[in-house]
Parts: structure tokens; C-alpha cells; sequence
DNA sequence: TGCTATTATGGTATGCGTATCATGGTACAC
DNA sequence: GTGTACCATGATACGCATACCATAATAGCA
């Protein structure tokens, strides 16, 4: 691996106008700067990144914390941010915390070690102390879909709430009058959004929100088996099912099927979050999707804005709409 | 971001002193200790490692460099690398390349220039050029998945081969004679690979493999609705069809049903990778199935054993077997 | 007491690219 | 000839943590 200084010698100038030839930067004469290139295609030389990021403090690295890596959900999302930073010359780390804290607060400690620009969080807790943790270091974060209460700091989400009143809507509209939801963890937020839109699009169609008939879990399929059991066995059983992810209303159709209960035929059921195109044989799950490669670029842009000094500006807040997909999972009008 | 020096001035000892402190090396007296921890606490103090990495020429991050970061398959790999990489206090930057050689020629600048100390790679071309170039820097290479011909290096691959022999072979036992292979791109070994196996299993059975009967194609769901739509035309219709990958045998499955042909009493279907489980509501497809997080512990433990100075030795090829699920997509014996 | 081993601390040099400032040359106008 | 603008190149210093060597104090032992 030669260094700058190597080729300098070898073309016979000084290091700082072999710099100048690499970033195309300030006067070099054309006999200067072939007889240079060539020493550099010669010898294979390759800038070391880390000598100026050392003496400038920067190193054009942004990071994003997702949590869970196998989910295409949060790739997507992730290449949202790398559409952006590639734009902008920035390269990303990824990491996944598997939804621990303790993973987070590891890779936050590897972050700030190695100086990152920026921070792309997708929260694995609801505790505002890590990000304000990030904060006092004077590293940039934006927020990616969850939000965390008592802290200032920009977010980028889709409109849980929103997409989920279209869809109980939705239900109601075809006749449904008894709906479950079964809701991923109490305390994130996303979860709570969703329970929301439901809530309201009972209330404003004066249906009765019965408490009982939500259903807090996880935003797993084995959750949503449990739950869907559990639903499948109440009297009067509810005839549509709103489930808050699709892992959920996997595990619910499947917890129905046992139950010997067809979906819609049995048992409507609306989600939020598609199932990926390239796995699923025929689309069928009613939807409101959100849109993740957006979210991606959206929260990247707000982190740019922020790393280039717009540190003065208030907190921000984007949120997004949400895109719904009516399919069959959802079924006809009951009452036609 | 306060540097060792504001650490040592504050807590009246030197710099030296406090990196003996963090990272817990050399004598330091227990009440020098608790001072200088207090002031690390105080000011928040995050050591800076682009010092040593500069010093050191160690930056302690490898590389994923990834054809589809949405893919699971791929996601799963990179945790197995996170395993091993985590347990020896390294970081892993995960790159996208998209299939794109462009992106992967990117890539490798990028990450040259960040002082990697490992490529863990899955070659978006058959090209030994890009890899003879890493090599030539000096970096240590381990291939993933992919071998590339005329290039001595490390790789972990699963036994392609060996998995679509066994699931031919069982296609064959359930008495189909007729069976077509629904193959991805000429130009990936891995796609080679299943293809010879299929050849070899036909063989062993004394089939004549009709070269007609290979389709290639890509590892795609487009690709596999092509190639099925043609082979559902052809007469005799093949029995049974070997499809390449999961996409493939989504798309050929949907080419089917349009062409009111059932899997599997129509047409019985095997296929090489499984749907992610989170995503199926009753596997059934009879697959063999690549160990995605072994792959990827296995080829890091290689790496690290090039990294930590094993250079000289010969170039080692790891060849992990594939586990076979029978399901009911390859349908029971069509002579009994 | 004198010797070595152990404990505790610090000074200096190092790695690499480039911002900043400085130097000197050429070309052109007046 | 002088002044000005531009072109071309270089010297120096900087950022941070730590390996290496040096120093010094104390403890242990004959």
C-alpha cells in the first residue's frame, strides 16, 4: 500500500500536488499531472481516507441502526439512505440490533469510536436517554418510523395512524360492526399509532370501542398465531380481524385455518405492511403499505441538512402517507 | 468530543495514563484509575479510534460486500459474519452491490480507501479482474457463495451441486421422467452448479439429459414465469420441474396456475432456497436449503485467519452441504 | 545496605493527506 | 518598466491515540 508521499517521489513533485491531481483540486500543469497519474496507475495508490478524517473530523460515513436485518422492510429503508448518501459522497455502515438495547448501546459506543457523521436510528427502546446520550456528543441523529417521547430530535415516519383508520374504515364500511386488532408491543410506537387509527375510525363511525377487543403483543407471526387463537374462541366471535404487521397476520391466518375459519369467508382481515412481491404467489392481503425506500431518503436528508450545519433549526417531524392495496383478504360487503 | 489530552489535563495525569485507563493495559495505580474514570464520566469521553487505525494501519471493520440486501438469504449471511466478526471486536460495513459490477468496482474503491482490513465478497461478475485487484492491495479476500474461475482465493459455498442431485434424484424415485430445469444465469457458478447436478442425477438414473430441457435464465420471479410459460406449452409437457431458486419457483408456480396446471399433481416442482419462513403460510415446497449463517461465520473465520497473518498457506474452499426438505410441492409417486 | 523485580507514570515519535500560507514564474495591460 | 492577475508548486503543521523507551519510586530479598 504506498502512500501519497511514495508517489510524489517517484514523480518527482512534492505530496500536496499528487493530492491536487487525485482530487482534481487547484493548478497543475497537463505534463505534471499524466506523469503523476501514471505513477499512481504504477504503483496502485489509493488514497487513505483516514489521515484527513482524523485532521478534519470528518469521515463522510453515515450509520444506520435498524432492527432487524433480515426484514426487507428496514433494507429498504436502507437503501433509501444510500441512495442519498451516495449522492451526497457519504458512505453507510449498517447495523442490526435485533431489537435489544444492550446490541444498540454497543454499536452506538463502535459508532462514536470511530467518528461517524451521523446517526439513522430506528429506536430499539422507547427510552429517550441513548439518543440524548448521542445527542450530547454532538453527532447528528435522525429518527427513522418510531418515535420516542421527551426528547427533541427529527423524525421520519409513515402515517401509522392514518393508514389504520382507512383500513378499520374500510371494514366498516363493508358492514363489519366487530372488529379485533391485534396490536404489536405496548411501547413502541408505532403499535400505539396504529391502535389509534383503529380506535378513531370506530369511534367516528359510533361503534363502540370495546378495550377488550385489542390485543397487545409483538410484531411476530407466532404472536399473531396466539392471538388470533385466542380471538378465533370469543363469543360472539368479531368478524374481521385488523392485524398491525404482516408477521401478525401471517400467524392469524394461519391460527384461523386451524380453527377450520376461511379468510375473508370467516373472518375479513386488513394489515398493515405488504408481504415482499417476490414471496408471495398471489397478492391477497388488503394493505396499507408504507413507503420505505421514501422513509430512507426522506430521514437522510433531514440528517444531511443537519451534518451541514442547519443545527439551529427546530426539531422535525415527517411523516408520511401511507399507500392502501384493497385485495381479497378483506372481502365483500357482508351486509350485500 | 473531548480528546485524551482534555482527559489527562483535567484529571492531572497524562495522556498516556488515560489510554492505560481505557483499555485497561499497563500498571495504573487504583486511585489514578477512579480519578481519570471520573473525568471520562464527566466529560463523556469516547475514544477516537482513527488514531491508531492511522497509527496501525488496523481499522478493525471488514466488509459484506452483497448482491441484494433485500434478500434474506443475504441478510442471514452477513449476521453469521456480524457472529464471528463481534466475537473478535471487529465492525462490518455491509455494501449493496445490486448485481452491478459498476457498484462493486465502487465498492471496493470505497472501501480500499477506508483501510478495510477484509473483503467478504459475493462476486457480482465471473470476472477474476476486480478480485485480482483487491489482492494486489494487499487486502485479504474470502469469496461468498460465488466461485470465479482463473483466481486463487478462499471460498464458502454451499454444495449446489450436491443439493440439486439429491432433489432430482427424488424426483426421479417418485418415478418422473420427463423433468425440466428451470436454471438462472450461464454466468454464475452457483447456477452452473445446480444445473450439473440435475445433468448428473438424470444421468446416474440412465435419463438422457435432453439439453433442451435446461432454461436459462435468472434468479428471478420474471424470469421463472417465462421460462414456466414455455414449458407448460411444450409437448410432452415435462412431469416435474426443477427450478433453480425460491423466485424462480414462485414465478413458474404463478406461469402454471394461469395455464390451469397444479403443483403438484400437474406438474410436481422442487427447487433450491426456501421461502423465509416469517413469509409462508404453509411451506410447501420441497426444497434444499443453503446454511445462509454458517456460511457466513465459516467464510469470516477464514478471513480472520488470513488477517492474523496465515498468508502463505494454500487457498481453502469450504463446502458446506445443503439440508433437504421434502414437502409436498414435488407430490407422491406418480406410478404407484 | 545494596541489588533486582515490580509498580507507576511520562516524553517522544509516528501514521497520512491536505489546509494554509508562501514562493516564484508567466502573461498581459498600461 | 511596473503592476496585476493567474498559474504552478512546495513547506509546514495538524489531528489522535499509543508503542516504545525512559524514569522513578517502592517492595522484596540476600
Amino acid at each position: 500500500m504506498p502512500t501519497i508521499r511514495e508517489v510524489a517521489k517517484r514523480a518527482g513533485v512534492s505530496p500536496i500536488t499528487v493530492s491536487r491531481v487525485v482530487n482534481d483540486s487547484g493548478y497543475v500543469s497537463e505534463k505534471t499531472r499524466a506523469r503523476v497519474e501514471a505513477v499512481i496507475e504504477e504503483l496502485g495508490y489509493v488514497p487513505n481516507m483516514l489521515g484527513p478524517s482524523l485532521r478534519f473530523k470528518q469521515t463522510k460515513t453515515l450509520a444506520v441502526v435498524i432492527t432487524d436485518i433480515t426484514n426487507p422492510f428496514w433494507t429498504t429503508v436502507t437503501r433509501g439512505v444510500e441512495d442519498v448518501a451516495q449522492a451526497n459522497g457519504y458512505s453507510t455502515i449498517l447495523c442490526n440490533t435485533d431489537e435489544s438495547e444492550t446490541k444498540q448501546e454497543q454499536y452506538m459506543q463502535m459508532l462514536l469510536r470511530r467518528q461517524i457523521d451521523g446517526i439513522l436510528l430506528v429506536p430499539a427502546s422507547s427510552k429517550a436517554e441513548p439518543i440524548r446520550m448521542i445527542q450530547n456528543q454532538g453527532i447528528p441523529v435522525v429518527l427513522l418510523d418510531r418515535q420516542v417521547n421527551g426528547i427533541d430530535v427529527d423524525i421520519v415516519r409513515a402515517d401509522s395512524e392514518e393508514g389504520a383508520y382507512r383500513l378499520t374504515q374500510h371494514l366498516i364500511s363493508l358492514g363489519h360492526q366487530n372488529i379485533a386488532m391485534l396490536a404489536g408491543p405496548k411501547d413502541v410506537s408505532t403499535s400505539v399509532d396504529r391502535v389509534n387509527g383503529y380506535r378513531r375510525a370506530l369511534e367516528d363511525a359510533a361503534l363502540k370501542t370495546n378495550i377488550d377487543q385489542i390485543y397487545w403483543g409483538n410484531f411476530t407471526q407466532e404472536a399473531g398465531y396466539e392471538m388470533a387463537r385466542i380471538v378465533a374462541d370469543l363469543m360472539p366471535r368479531p368478524t374481521a380481524l385488523f392485524t398491525a404487521n404482516n408477521f401478525i397476520a401471517i400467524g392469524a391466518i394461519l391460527a384461523l385455518k386451524e380453527k377450520g375459519l376461511r379468510v375473508p369467508e370467516d373472518m375479513a382481515l386488513v394489515t398493515i405492511d405488504d408481504i415482499p412481491p417476490p414471496y408471495t404467489l398471489e397478492p391477497f392481503l388488503t394493505v396499507a403499505t408504507q413507503p420505505a425506500r421514501e422513509m430512507g431518503q426522506q430521514a437522510a436528508q433531514l440528517l444531511f441538512a443537519r451534518i451541514k450545519g442547519e443545527d439551529n433549526l427546530p426539531c422535525r417531524q415527517v411523516v408520511l402517507p401511507t399507500d392502501m392495496f384493497i385485495r381479497t383478504s378483506s372481502g365483500d360487503c357482508i351486509n350485500g
